[in-house]
RNA sequence: GGAGAGGUGCUGGAGUGGCCGAACAGGGCUGCCUGCUAAGCAGUUACACUGGCAAAACCGGUGUCGGGGGUUCGAAUCCCCCCCUCUCCGCCA
């Protein structure tokens, strides 16, 4: 959420970095609404001051036994104009609040402009894509072969979108998420954080989610818990209505949780494998951060995710996202783009973005500064990686000839120092 | 699921209709004093919106005692609904 203050005291800069996102967010409504809003509310705290001062000198009429019958009945008609002003300003503040809540973030400076992904801008790439001297399967047939991966009966126990791993499969997903955890609470100064897996709706308010994206998520029927689609809702919510020292930034979080999304409106994308899926798993990097260092935090945060894709030796990029392309909340994104041989493409498999006070400001997330005065955090988080992702790419970039996949050295030793995964032995 | 207790400022904790934005204590900050790894004294210490202003300081107004609504000239205080926490019982991984 931006800030209503900041908004109309920039309009001009508000209404041209908005532009660049694309969409009408409704800027001349809302600075109309807040004309109106201020004029209403100046009225009513003008009446309600004079009931004040009324109803005080009541006070000391009845303690001096003097009759105060006119005075009582003046001070109501008061009140009954108050409160029909004070609906007005409810529904104006409601409007208001609705305009300024369905406002996506800034996008910083340095984002490139462009409708679409088209304008993303590519930063860096590491590692080769690996030549095949045959024809290399995709993961789907890979692993069902291999008997590690079972997507018809995973369609029988729910449906579509879901997957069943087995035997050595299931133990490769449980490898990954331990690998990344151990490198990022280990060797990149994470703390492990092990969240619920639903949030309530305040939750999904603070980090942008909600009310705009309630289509994108699963919600429990009958309760105000909703499942999480991604770990950043519930760690970011760590410190939702707080006040943090400023000797406490940077905190740093790391979490493993599943992720649920409905993928609405996303029908007949990725309908093939591990891809898209309503439910997968993923390690999360979260940042409480001094907004002065926000952007210093992006590029590490983006390179402790890109440091798993580079221990696992795959190859990737990584890409700048364009105004269009940009998350609701985010104010600068890096995706980390993996590669996939069966698609001849990069994929997305993180994606590292600065919040800035977007979400700080939602969620009430603050810091007492040097100068004894409260302000927002900047947070950040980059999943580090999604798991699902890793592990299809991993079968892919490592198959053999013989149908065997080799597993990555870093993993092995999660795995109990096996080697390959091969037919018959899963 | 059943029964009960409670939600007040940074913290503890008073406060049952006007003198309460809130006693008292602790903590923090400022000054004085002392001169030693401490104490004493005095002052100060919430947030949001808003007016004066271009802005800061400052002065003023309004609102906020879990959330929402109601009664009343006037509500932290009375009434209703909701949420949350805790305790006991039941059930359960």
């Amino acid at each position: 959420m931006l800030d209503k203050n900041f908004v109309r005291e920039n309009l001009n800069l508000v209404r041209d970095r908005l532009a660049s996102r694309g969409g009408d967010y409704h800027l001349e409504e809302l600075m109309a609404t807040d004309a109106e809003w201020k004029k209403v509310i100046l009225r009513t705290e003008e009446l309600r001051r004079q009931r004040n001062e009324a109803s005080e000198k009541i006070g000391k009429l009845k303690k001096g036994g003097e009759d105060t019958a006119a005075a009582q009945a003046q001070v109501k008609k008061i009140s009954n104009e108050i409160k029909t002003l004070e609906e007005k300003v409810q529904l104006l503040e409601k409007r208001l609040n609705s305009i300024l809540e369905g406002i996506p973030n800034l996008p910083h400076p340095s984002v490139p402009t462009g409708v679409d992904e088209t304008a993303n801008i590519e930063v860096r790439r590491w590692g080769v894509p690996r030549r095949f001297n045959f024809q290399p399967l995709d993961h789907v047939d890979l692993g069902t072969a291999l008997g590690i991966l079972d997507t018809d009966r995973a369609n029988k126990i729910i449906g579509a979108r879901f997957s069943l791993l087995m035997g050595i499969g299931a133990q490769m997903e449980r490898a990954l998420i331990n690998f990344m955890l151990d490198v990022h609470t280990l060797e990149h100064g994470y703390k492990e954080v092990l969240p619920p897996f639903m949030a309530n709706s305040a939750s999904l308010f603070g980090t942008g989610n909600l009310p705009k994206f309630s289509q994108d998520l699963f919600k429990v029927e009958g309760t105000d818990y909703y499942l999480i689609p991604t770990a950043e809702v519930p760690v970011t919510n760590i410190y939702r209505d707080e006040v943090l020292e400023a000797s406490a930034l940077p905190q740093k979080f790391v979490a493993y949780t599943p992720c649920f999304r409905s993928e609405a409106g996303s029908y007949g994308k990725d309908t093939r494998g591990l891809i898209r899926q309503h439910q997968f798993n993923k390690v999360e990097l979260v940042k409480f951060v001094d907004p002065a260092r926000s952007y210093d935090e992006l590029e590490s945060l983006t390179h402790d995710a890109e440091d798993i894709l580079q221990r696992l030796e795959l190859p990737y990029r990584v890409v700048a996202l364009s105004t269009g392309d940009l998350g609701f909340s985010s104010a600068k994104t890096y995706d980390l783009e993996v590669w996939i041989p069966t698609q001849d493409c990069y994929r997305e498999i993180s994606s590292c973005s600065n919040f800035e006070a977007f979400q700080a400001r939602r969620a009430k997330i603050r810091f007492r500064a040097a100068d004894g005065r409260r302000h927002h955090v900047h947070t950040l988080n980059g999943s580090g990686l999604a798991i699902g992702r890793t592990w299809l790419a991993i079968l892919e970039n490592y198959q053999q000839e013989d149908g065997s996949v080799v597993v990555p050295k870093a993993l092995r030793p999660y795995m109990g120092g096996l080697e390959a995964i091969r037919k018959n032995e899963s």
